[in-house]
DNA sequence: CAGCATCCGATCTGATACTG
DNA sequence: CAGTATCAGATCGGATGCTG
């Protein structure tokens, strides 16, 4: 993911974090607790293996998610949010629930009852 | 900008609002008031005329966004947050408030200070 | 199972030139 | 001043195959 090279302002760093298709989705999973990658690439309907490990990386670099690593075979990693990790879900929550309300009032009320969001 | 054609998280309907790289900040100075193309070409560093009404139209599309025009010569134009706009502003005040948040544990106040916002 | 490298098409962005 | 068209380079995303 490519970055600025300088900022402007402080809201241009965060939308750096959270930008890439995948990295609201990936945190979001991951403020419902520790995950493996195959376990995360199970919840997030079509992302690939190289997406999803690419965003992690990513996320790790801005100290939002940190990674376990176990010994033996078969391997086994964990990801987790980072206390910054934290704290950045909650932007992520508030979009959330900015994202139902808009569904809402655009009659997808269908989607959101499926989805047990209402 | 391309969108999702189907959505599997109302998450994803907000992130898509927000993403590509102008559109925060274009909704953040939009929060200081209505402004003119030109007005907000000044005050958004970088950007140029073609990215500017880009993604002010993409906004228009999604409802943040509403234009005025007047009639006559030189042209005059006027953009503004709608009610769902100022809602958006929400997070994107929130998305400042963590941005500068990690600034300051970056050692980074000297910009903070620099812009005024610590 | 976790992770990396590579290739390729789809998108995004920016510069420039042009219209009303 | 506002807005559009076009073109080229940079980036992104996904599929596939390989390694430990």
């Amino acid at each position: 993911m490519k970055m600025r090279n300088s900022y402007t302002c402080p809201l241009e760093l965060t939308h750096d974090i959270i930008r890439g298709k995948w990295k609201p989705i990936i945190l979001w999973q991951l403020g419902k607790g520790a995950a493996s990658p195959s376990a995360l690439q199970n919840d997030i309907v079509g992302i690939g293996q190289k997406m999803l490990l690419q965003q992690l990386g990513e996320l790790q670099n801005f100290g939002m998610v940190q990674k376990e690593q176990y010994e033996g075979y078969p391997l086994k990693v964990k990801y987790s949010l980072t206390e910054k990790g934290e704290r950045m879900l909650n932007i992520i929550a508030a979009m959330q629930e900015i994202g139902i309300e808009l569904m809402k009032e655009d009659g997808r009320e269908e989607f959101l009852k499926n989805k047990g969001l209402i």
